[in-house]
DNA sequence: GGTCTGACTTGCGTATGCTGAAGTCAGCAT
DNA sequence: ATGCTGACTTCAGCATACGCAAGTCAGACC
């Protein structure tokens, strides 16, 4: 199997993934909306508050991610209030949580403070830290250089 | 210890190391060129033709990643040519890879077009896909919900 | 009927990002 | 000395994005 990077003017990126998904979540406001939503937040004030935008902003950006089908809309009543609106995420938006998690692992190691990361993932059950890793379908971790990249059915190749 | 979701307001997220990484990887043509990176291109020209942006913009996000340490610019001199500058990715830089491949599983997944992906990462060994996962230090693999917030030595607490 | 609150919307001014076209510049080749 | 090429820079112009301040609106509570 051919590395598609030894003859890397033979193909095109139309179809990217990485470029279609950064349409989507490519923005600083909407990656920290999905930092709060995967925290826990849902209402609108609390979303503004926590990740530090302003309220116009924060309504056209819960606006696209409803409409990209990040989070969804739900209405909800708490006893003795009218009826209100909360933002659940989807389960396209709950599968971003790899995305987010790399880029604060990359964040600690590289856009560290000195006080050292405020927060931390761990696991439930043995409670050591979580890390996004590369590992293969057979299980293998990655090493760097271990990886082949290999033609997708989607590949636009030029003549 | 006590899940620091549980009691979101008594703690703020302004040491944020996903907001930090945004602020240097934040726009779609700093993480397409980075895709591109990855994949082995390095001569001014090539990026423009390959991520699909004009000489000026790249010119701009280039230097941008340069002074963020993300690429290194090399003089290198081909036979017969006079000396040119090529763009190097740094460890920095090349650590983004689980940023970029869990983006890329994403858009796989809920981006898709209907001709299927356009490249696959392969493991050199097995030949087997590669994908970003969760795993805690222990090498668990982490299952929606297994995932506790633990206060880091950076948290900043709020009164 | 008036007040209060959460969830927005409207308006305005500024800043950033990108495009397209054209210009610059260094130095090898002729 | 002139041309050529890769790697940019400069300029004008448009399109978002965002912040701040103020206004709106619905419905529970008094």
């Amino acid at each position: 199997m051919k590395d598609l990077r030894d003859d890397r003017d033979s193909w095109t990126s139309e179809n990217c993934s990485v470029a279609r998904a950064m349409d989507i979540v490519g923005s600083r406001s909407t990656v920290l909306i999905m930092r709060e939503a995967l925290l826990g937040t849902r209402r609108f004030d609390d979303f503004v508050r926590r990740v530090g935008v302003g309220e116009p902003a924060m309504a056209a950006r819960l606006k696209e991610m409803v409409t990209a089908e990040l989070l969804e809309r739900i209405p909800y009543r708490e006893p003795g209030q009218r009826t209100r609106h909360e933002y659940q995420l989807t389960r396209k938006g709950r599968e971003l949580l790899p995305v987010i998690t790399a880029l604060r692992n990359w964040g600690d190691t590289w856009a560290a403070t000195d006080t050292g990361p405020s927060i931390v993932a761990t696991h439930h059950d043995c409670g050591e830290p979580i890390r996004a890793v590369l590992r293969c379908a057979a299980g293998h971790e990655i090493a760097d250089g271990d990886i082949d990249i290999t033609a997708g059915p989607g590949l636009i190749r030029r003549d």
